[in-house]
DNA sequence: CGATTGCTTGATACCTCTCAACCCAGGTGG
DNA sequence: CCACCTGGGTTGAGAGGTATCAAGCAATCG
């Protein structure tokens, strides 16, 4: 079911980061960088395409920023399948954790570049730094939009909705052409719709016939009908 | 399908609430006082069973803070179905918002009593007290965690796996015994965990009959084989 | 006592999963 | 150049599980 069994172990390429936050998005705008925030401890790493970035259960010490790539956050059932809880984008932060643990894993969808932060580092600045605190939250409070989002999404009933819902939601990726780049596999969407790729596959072609989209490429969709799929998507 | 036609509008009863905001648990432990704290703006409300708290599209001024009873987070389709996202219980703050109106309605399980705060208020308050913006962050981050742990289970494939799932989460409030206290209907079951009530129902049944439940009311449910059960919920 | 509400049970239809075959593009090597 | 292999995707047939529709049951409340 759950493919993606060669995740290896993350050993990335490493490369300081003496980049101020704001260069990242994590410092408020307008506000002077401070000492500390001018050499804050963000750390740019390289990830190739399915390279794990944590694995479930590891220490959650660092929040990431993403550059550029998309990254897949994913928890594995023991008996195989794969639930994918998020797709992370440019701009995204992740790594939020409740506890000291990471409760999920994350892995590269395309080969990707991020800005990783140790978490204490964080707290630590912001409890200096109200604005900062602000922005941790805005960050938190768009990820957790996201996530009870998706959670909608897995309560519905059929496939063609989910479907719907997940072109919607690339939809706006799509830089207003309803040209949609998939960076994930079927097998992708699959597992983060609670779907098998063979109903995701079905699905499309089925789209395909009804004239709401047209599959030019494999990694590419092409939306043609957006108000049908909005009214499936409900 | 979704019951829960007569969602009346909010109009609880009211009474300001003088209490320092530890008391509610938004202070931080041992930080004495300020004298903007001890004259928190927290409102005590009363909400009687399936009143409304707060509707979808409703502008998202206040947070929340349960005292006593149960509330469920819940979204309407437009074809008449319910998702509920989350039961909060005592302790649990809700009402975290990334944009300015809330995107989902919050309605009493059963009558309860709420500690209400202006997020704006709140806001203020973090701004010139960290300890308070580490508790905001902190109960953030349990929300957070509940909803990824929800959007699992919707995810998951079969009624046994999800029922197992609820039960195993209602466990923890069972007091040690086995005993669980269902505050909710079937139908809220149901729209929790994504499927049909008469399916919850078979499901409960069939466990019954296979010895892992006892159901000796109504509203009650005994474990009486939680390996088996925490097998199912894998 | 009848009406209502919440729940259970049954029969059937539909949808998705499963298993299997096939297709296609890209890469490799003879 | 072509045969071969591989990985990702599509398509098909059948089984299984859940939704749907319908009826029945028990407790509660006028």
């Amino acid at each position: 079911m759950a493919a993606q069994l060669a995740a290896s172990p993350p050993s990335p390429q490493f490369q300081l980061c003496a980049l101020p936050l704001d260069a990242v998005g994590l410092r408020p705008q307008g506000e002077p960088a401070r000492e500390e925030g001018l050499h804050a401890p963000g750390t740019v790493q390289h990830f190739v395409q399915d390279r794990q970035i944590y694995a479930d259960g590891d220490p959650a010490n660092h929040l990431y920023k993403v550059v550029s790539g998309v990254v897949r956050a994913c928890k594995f059932l023991n008996d195989g399948r794969r639930q994918i809880e998020a797709f992370y984008v440019e701009g995204d932060v992740f790594g939020f954790e409740a506890g000291a643990t990471y409760t999920i894993c994350a892995e590269a969808v395309t080969s990707c570049t991020l800005v990783a932060f140790r978490r204490k580092v964080v707290e630590a600045l912001a409890q200096k730094d109200n604005g900062l605190s602000a922005q941790l939250l805005a960050a938190m409070l768009r990820a957790f939009s996201r996530t009870r989002a998706h959670a909608l999404v897995l309560g519905r009933r059929g496939a063609a909705e989910k479907v719907a819902l997940f072109l919607a939601e690339w939809a706006g990726h799509s830089a207003g052409t309803g040209l949609v780049q998939l960076a994930m596999t079927r097998q992708d969407i699959a597992d983060f719709l609670g779907l098998t790729i063979e109903t995701v596959s079905r699905t499309l072609t089925q789209f395909e016939r009804d004239r709401l989209i047209a599959l030019p490429n494999i990694r590419q969709i092409q939306l043609c009908n957006r108000a049908a799929l909005n009214a499936l998507a409900a």
